[in-house]
DNA sequence: TGCAAATATATGTACATACATTTAATGTGC
DNA sequence: GCACATTAAATGTATGTACATATATTTGCA
């Protein structure tokens, strides 16, 4: 469906107030398709994503400092979101034995199990940008560099 | 800043998980540059976006259905977001008088003149996007609408 | 050594999101 | 006309975001 249809707006200014209109629904559009398909799971988006950062490091440990650095939105309150993941038993938090100040933030055997699962369906739904060809990812992937030159 | 330094993550699987991340991450830091922007008038960016829907309507009013199928979160809690505008004077709530179960919301001159001073701005900045020509923000939407297909 | 600055994380508060439930008003079928 | 479903908005609760502040540890240097 047309932007213009989605949000009952008929016409923009022009093709810069369009664009953006159109990058924030449609961004919020995919997330939404995400989250619902990590709900059942019990996962949140932000947890999903901080458990894929921990997958990454495996079996090495991370601190909430390495999380920020890593996370799409850098803001965001990396500490509660493990206390989440903690309580359910998909990660661990344990004092860095080499630095008292930080903290070693480890995947579970069961996160690990869990993004396992969740990795076939998202790679069935191409990442929620099924409807792009290959070379339409890369052309998108280039203009949102642009943006933020 | 290509995608792969902003997050420190070097390779991705395949274009479509490009695509995706740089989306999201972009999509944020456009946001951040327009909340801090509004942050100076004391708005946060829902705030702004529910002001717009109301000015669009101006003189009618809304009523918090139309708030929320304009929106471009539409599972947001517009009710919240009213009471937050309605303290700072910039809309009013009445009892809709020909249906008394809605409420029409009405942007007030305060409002007005406070968007008024932020189209300027936007302007400016072409809504963020600054960076982009006419030809490539068409190309943006084109590819978003893809996305949603 | 001692002590201020820097660092790593946690906590507090206001706002927003996501979703379920509640309250009030209206509409509909019998 | 009245019970019952529907509709419009508000409220409750858990989570997350944004930003300021607090606490503990480490570092650096006078």
């Amino acid at each position: 469906m047309k932007i213009e249809d989605e949000i009952k707006q008929p016409t923009f200014k022009d093709n810069h107030q369009k664009a953006l209109i159109n990058l924030v629904f449609t961004t919020g559009w995919v997330q939404q398709q995400q989250s619902a398909l990590f709900k059942g799971y019990g996962l949140t988006l932000p947890q999903f994503n901080i458990l894929r950062i921990l997958r990454g490091q495996h079996p090495k440990p991370a601190t909430v400092n390495l999380l920020i650095e890593r996370m799409l939105d850098k803001t965001s309150n990396a500490s509660r979101i493990v206390d989440k993941l903690e309580v359910k038993k998909l990660v661990t938090r344990t004092v860095c034995p080499s630095n008292r100040r930080a903290v070693d933030i480890r995947i579970t055997e069961t996160g690990l199990e869990l993004l396992h699962q969740l990795d076939a369906e998202l790679e069935n739904r191409r990442n929620g940008l099924q409807h792009l060809t290959d070379e339409e990812a890369a052309q998108l992937s280039n203009l949102l560099d642009k943006i933020r030159d």
